[in-house]
DNA sequence: GTCTATAGAGTGATAGAC
DNA sequence: GTCTATCACTCTATAGAC
């Protein structure tokens, strides 16, 4: 058995999939190792803490992207009004036009919820905060701005879930545009 | 002991009641007999076919009550713009104000979502089809009107995503109440 | 020998079916 | 309550790098 070399970064990428497609509780070891291609043995030597250490861990991976994807070019954008259509642009390419499922929302709502709650506010309350600066900067009041963020944000994972129910990711795409057209200043 | 006379229709709030707080793979029987009050017989005895027949009882009965609170009084009203408050303070009660989860929107996003995707459909399509019909009354362009409709449908269920993840229902009131301030004609 | 990565048989607990 | 399958997880046994 040659020795096959593997970090724990190779394996998240499988790992996000797998609970994105089956959820927390749907995603057992046995289909995480069948569709990372590591025994049991190996994922417990990167993942001492077992399947909570792995959502952890890929939930701390989502995050990561999205701080440097989507809320920090938020916040450092010199243009406002093109940091918010890149974000529409970034987002819409993450989930796949609709056919990707958020995993931070769906764990929001299953019963695996309490056990990742910091993780789950942490990003959505940064990803409401930087949105509400950059719609500040572009010239939206503060209270409208931080209405319409929570808005966005809530607007964009809806657009996940009723997609994903009628089985029309173009529903995803019509709702992400109309919320980006009411980002424009007096839209 | 007392034989104690039970019908399907009694178990089925406290079902639902489970299946929202813990989905579909987080309902254990154990748990399910322990919310229902009645032994793993009793509950094969009513459905037959298993946990997957109590969901879709659990699902047949919410979209009924849908369909008589929600759906057809948008499509029978007199008066659309009444018909259209009337329906966000129904579901906002529904919701509790955010602090519950919708037990659809949760399992179009968990790993039982094929197993039940057309039950998931209708809800949401019926939904959608009939705010846009109230909205056409309303004065809505058509076209207009089914981008509305589905951004208000989606956009609820993204702000009890939001208002979970959050931990602050209040998010939810005021999303929606943003919501119904666009169903008005010509804002 | 030591350390890291691997594989997988085996553990008790608990799942859903009946 | 009884059944079997499967769950998350542990443990032992490996291989190769150093």
């Amino acid at each position: 058995m040659a020795r096959q070399v593997a970090e724990r970064s190779d394996v998240l990428p499988h790992l996000a999939e797998v609970f994105r497609e089956h959820g927390y509780e749907g995603a057992s070891l046995a289909l995480i190792a069948k569709a990372t291609g590591l025994g049991k043995g190996s994922l417990y030597h990167f993942f001492p803490g077992g399947k909570a250490e792995m959502a952890q861990a890929v939930l701390a991976e989502i995050d990561g992207w999205f701080e440097a994807e989507v809320y920090r070019p938020l916040r450092e954008a010199d243009d406002p009004d093109a940091a918010v259509a890149a974000m529409f642009s970034t987002v819409s390419d993450y989930f796949r036009s609709g056919r990707r499922v958020c995993l931070v929302g769906a764990l929001s709502l299953s019963d695996a919820r309490d056990r990742f709650a910091d993780a789950l506010k942490g990003y959505f309350a940064r990803w409401v905060a930087a949105l509400t600066g950059t719609l500040v900067r572009a010239g939206h009041e503060p209270e409208a701005a931080g209405r319409l963020a929570d808005e966005v944000v809530g607007g964009i994972q809806g657009a996940l879930v009723l997609a994903r129910a009628l089985d029309r990711p173009e529903v995803f795409e019509r709702i992400s545009a109309g919320l980006q057209e009411r980002c424009r200043v007096g839209s």
